[in-house]
DNA sequence: ACGGTAAAGTGGTAAGACCAATTTATCGGC
DNA sequence: GCCGATAAATTGGTCTTACCACTTTACCGT
């Protein structure tokens, strides 16, 4: 029956590369539950004490997890624990946030290059419907209400050309980045959002990006990119120069820990 | 009978937990053959599919491996295993192994354009050893004697214009894939080794870099970096083609599964 | 309409059997 | 007596079946 299909290599081995494959190629995403054991078990012919090997062993590796009379889901140890090194590292520095801006700015504006030359019509539909939200958002104007909808909804446009850009370490790297600079980003943007010829100028950023995408014009696409990000920096950082000033005059008695320690 | 002894807990995970204690307290030495299945079994009280369960969580975490009709014994997990998630997943995922090519190519010319402008005199110091440390371990040729530390040379050639850079998540990032890179880099270079023109012309490159950087020519150094890359992609590609042929054409009668079926 | 209880679903564990590779012991030839 | 080949025992690898424990769902009574 399961004679001739592999025969070097250990079984559960082989089980859960299948499985690490559909979940690397996006089959199975984060969050997603399995097929019970012994449906799956079926569907790839083999037997479930094989197959529960194969999920005991990713569930050590961190990228599955199971709940009894549950079911089994992916987490994922792409984004949480291959970064997590440094997403420690950046929360306790938030001096570093500039650098990771200017790592972001290079990472997407790269994957927004990928994404205009690879994008299948599937992506772009993504695209833009993740586009068509933002700018609906947006459209809002500068409000409360809505804010953190549109910090989730701009994050997911960048995460979608990030994606598209059909390289999985783009993909998931932005993704994680994405968890550390959420906080930043809801920072920052609060200062943001009060100038109302900023906000316009985010608008057009936006819908460039975009236009450069769906047209496939890759350098237009980088550059867009590049000018956005180069203009959140800035912004992050007078608004950091205005935090500055405000809490200084303000001046409480909180002291900010300037330096802690370098690595290694 | 297993009713009191551990309830929350998977017993898998306990058995595991149990074994790797063993191992850690020195009951069981690096190269110790473990008890047969059947036999542990019975000692911890538990089903062998239970105890297989657990070992091999151990064996994917690269403290144990078993041979059939052979026995499961213990590696050195210091020497053998250390096993990041990232160089796991590319292992046995080759075909990730051009993603993450294109994703250095990105990273190392961006890092080369920022060292350019960013190193500091004692930047430039390092950079410029490292880089007459490689120039003088590659003018002895393709040389198997000297081949291991070429490879060194060579990462640590391109770590010291990661860190050039002066942005952390550069030189980390670098870091850590470079530890995935070097096996990589260690089976396609020894096919690259015998060609003496890409021999050369990979003299050139790397000089090619240096000069960008030394002369603080960001354009350069960045567009250097990535036809380095480039380069190293293609020849990689080739020596991947080579290998398959090679595979190929010993061919006996290991019939190699060929796809099992797609998944949905 | 609500809440509780039973049934179905699902992961967790166990037991026994057989297969395949390895190791070990035995036997025959030199 | 020593060496190599063959057979037996050992051992990991896999499958089947069964049962248990926890969760979820649906049904039924109040």
């Amino acid at each position: 029956m399961n004679t001739g299909k592999i025969a070097v290599q250990r079984l559960s081995d082989t089980i859960a590369h299948e499985l690490e494959r559909r979940i690397l190629e996006g089959a199975l995403k984060p969050g997603d539950r399995l097929q019970p054991e012994r449906e799956l078990s079926v569907e790839l012919g083999v037997s479930r004490p094989s197959l529960r090997e194969a999920i005991q062993k990713l569930v050590s590796k961190g990228l599955l997890h199971s709940r009894q009379g549950g079911g089994t889901y992916v987490t994922d140890q792409l984004d949480a624990g291959f970064t997590d090194p440094w997403q420690q590292m950046l929360r306790q520095h938030p001096n570093l946030q500039s650098d990771m801006l200017e790592f972001r700015a290079m990472l997407e504006s790269e994957a927004a290059a990928l994404a205009a030359r690879r994008a299948t019509d599937a992506d772009m539909q993504r695209i833009g419907d993740a586009y068509a939200r933002v700018e609906a958002l947006f459209a809002e104007g500068p409000s409360a209400a809505v804010f953190e909808e549109q910090v989730v909804a701009d994050l997911a446009f960048h995460q979608a050309i990030a994606e598209a850009a059909h390289n999985v370490m783009f993909g998931h790297l932005t993704a994680s980045l994405f968890r550390v600079t959420h906080d930043h980003i809801d920072r920052n943007l609060r200062h943001l959002r009060r100038l109302e010829e900023d906000w316009q100028e985010l608008r057009a950023q936006h819908a460039a990006i975009w236009e450069g995408v769906r047209t496939r014009n890759a350098a237009a696409a980088q550059s867009a990119v590049r000018r956005h990000m180069d203009f959140v920096q800035e912004s992050m950082l007078a608004s950091a120069r205005h935090e500055e000033r405000e809490s200084r005059a303000v001046l409480t008695r909180k002291l900010k820990k300037p330096e802690a320690q370098s690595a290694e």
